[in-house]
Order: structure tokens, then C-alpha cells, then sequence
DNA sequence: CATATATCAGAATAACTGAAATAG
DNA sequence: CCTATTTCAGTTGTTCTGATATAT
């Protein structure tokens, strides 16, 4: 590819130690692309199904949780509550989420999913989630799960240097 | 993990064809997980050192190739003209990059790095840069380079589905 | 005149920090 | 009174679309 020949031409004398360098570089930029993807095929799914993949992955926990609360929503997905604060806000100016008061705590606020969410979450054409699916059968399962761990633990190592964590 | 439990949990019947749903769904699930690190780092690394990811990620393909110019820079890193617009004006306010006129071609804009960009580019303590290079020398060649296949092809995948390709 | 290059205008989400409101 | 939960206010970078200047 031609980004990693350009990485690979050395921008100053090769030192000690530090042979892996463009290794790392390369392996770097191949992980932004990959975010670049992920953000862009985000922002057309939001024109075309009106849902953003954050969005669509939180519709999906719901789903699979009915009245989860804010709080393990955001600890699940190691986000900031501030942050799913407006995501959630989102979700539901387009009823796509309902929000329920918790019995228990008056400080909890907990979500269901709603028909049209149920509806909206069954497409699965054009998804990001149809692509992965796709790919992950065109390879053999030991494969995936190598890269499954490794992402995690590049995942891990990440989230020590993070705020959220 | 206990995204892993949440998601596993079916929120539907089980149908015909499509088994490996959870499995994709995990696996979705992992590469959101690791685009939301790949942010906060970023987030954190322009707190500390002035610099997100994008950004850096283009100081230094700049660093290694000279006079290179917009064009060139947006294909490489397969981003809209327009989106690099922004990054470059940015890195340029802050003296990181220079901006030369190209002698052949007056529509054209050429860059190059500062003294000033050179050094920052050349801190790589506490970098994104600093956590993947530590976690590529834990694990075998074979792996990252499995790894880095499998990302290659999602990330062709995904693009098949994204406005900017 | 048509094409290529790059910027500008405008809009949206996501992410944080820090502060505030409410409830336990 | 202190803590927990969530929201609010404010800020920034990235990204796109569509339009616009400018040069070839």
C-alpha cells in the first residue's frame, strides 16, 4: 500500500532500539484508517437509517437489557455519563428509547427500547455490522479471535492513558 | 467481559443463517471499544502535548516526505480535501507546519515541517504511538501480522460503504 | 470551456471538563 | 453532611456536503 511506503521511508537515522519503529507506524496508521472507516460509514448510516454506530450500539444494549440505567450503560461502554448523557438525548427525541423513572432510586434513570428502536435495529443491510459479519466468514475462527484478543488488550493498554478510565 | 454477557444475551429468536451474529456483535462491539480509546488517547495527547492523533499522524507523514501537498496527503489518509483543510490550518497556526507556494503549479499547496514540529513529533512518551509499539513487542510477528491483515480488509470493507472512496 | 485543486460556509456527533441539581 | 446519579453549560476536533474561488 501507499501509505505504508511513505511511513516507511526513514525521517531521520535509524537508532538503537528502535528497529520496530515503522512496524508500530505502519500498524498505527492501519488503526486510524480503520477509525476513519468506522466514523464514516457511522455518518452515512445516520443519513441513511437516521442512526449513528454509537447510537445504533446503544439502541442494541437496550434491546438486550430492558431498563438498563444510565449509569452501567456508560460503565459498558467506558464512556463518560456526560457524554451518553446527549446520545440518550438523542435516542429519544426520536422515540426511539423511553425513559422510565426507577422506583427504587428517584436519582436513576432507565431506558427500554421502543417498537420503532426494536424496528430500526433489526436492519441490518448496509450496516457496519453486516460488514464485520461478512468478513468474519471469510475467515477461520482461530484468526478472529487472535485479532479479537489483540484488540482488546491494544484496547487496555489505551484506556490507562484515557480520562474515562 | 461483561460486554461480552450483555450482548450475548439474545434479544430475538435465533433464526436461520445467522449464528455468528453474536459473534459479529462481540467483535463489533471490541472495535467501537477500541476507536472510543483511540479518541480519548487522542483527546488526552492534544491536552498534554497540543496534538491529536489525526494530527500527528499527519506531522509525520509530512516529516517523511517534504513538499508533499494537500491532495496527495487527503488520498494517503483517504480523507475529504475539505476535512484536511481544517487539520492543516490548525497544525499551521501553531507553527508546526509551513505552508509553501509550488513554483509548477499556483493551485497547488505544499508543506513541510517546522523545527518546532520535528521536535514534538519526536516525543513519543505517553503517545498512542508509544502504547502500540510496547503492545506489538509482546506479542509474535505472525499474530500482528494476521492482525494486521484482517484490519486491512475490514477497513476496505467498511470504505466500500463510506462517502470519501 | 472544462477540469483540477483547495478553501470556505454550514452542520452534526462525540468527547471531555467542571459545575450544578436532585436524591439517598 | 456527604455521597451518588445524572444532567447542563461550554469547548474543541473531526467529518461530511455543497458551493466557491482560482489556476491549468
Amino acid at each position: 500500500m501507499y501509505v505504508r511506503a511513505v511511513l516507511a521511508r526513514p525521517d531521520r537515522a535509524a537508532g538503537e532500539g528502535d528497529v520496530r519503529l515503522d512496524g508500530a507506524l505502519d500498524f498505527l496508521q492501519a488503526l486510524w484508517a480503520l477509525d476513519h472507516v468506522l466514523q464514516s460509514a457511522s455518518k452515512r448510516m445516520e443519513r441513511e437509517l437516521g442512526l449513528t454506530g454509537p447510537q445504533r450500539l446503544v439502541l442494541r444494549i437496550v434491546a438486550a437489557n430492558p431498563r438498563i440505567g444510565a449509569g452501567p450503560l456508560a460503565r459498558t461502554l467506558h464512556l463518560h455519563p456526560s457524554t451518553l448523557t446527549g446520545v440518550l438525548r438523542r435516542l429519544e427525541e426520536q422515540r426511539l428509547l423511553k425513559r422510565l423513572d426507577d422506583p427504587a432510586d428517584a436519582r436513576r434513570a432507565l431506558f427500554t427500547i421502543t417498537p420503532q428502536g426494536a424496528r430500526l435495529v433489526e436492519r441490518k443491510a448496509r450496516t457496519v455490522e453486516s460488514a464485520v459479519s461478512q468478513l468474519l466468514r471469510t475467515r477461520p475462527a482461530g484468526q478472529i479471535a487472535t485479532v479479537r484478543a489483540v484488540l482488546a488488550d491494544l484496547t487496555r493498554a489505551l484506556a490507562r492513558y484515557t480520562p474515562g478510565s
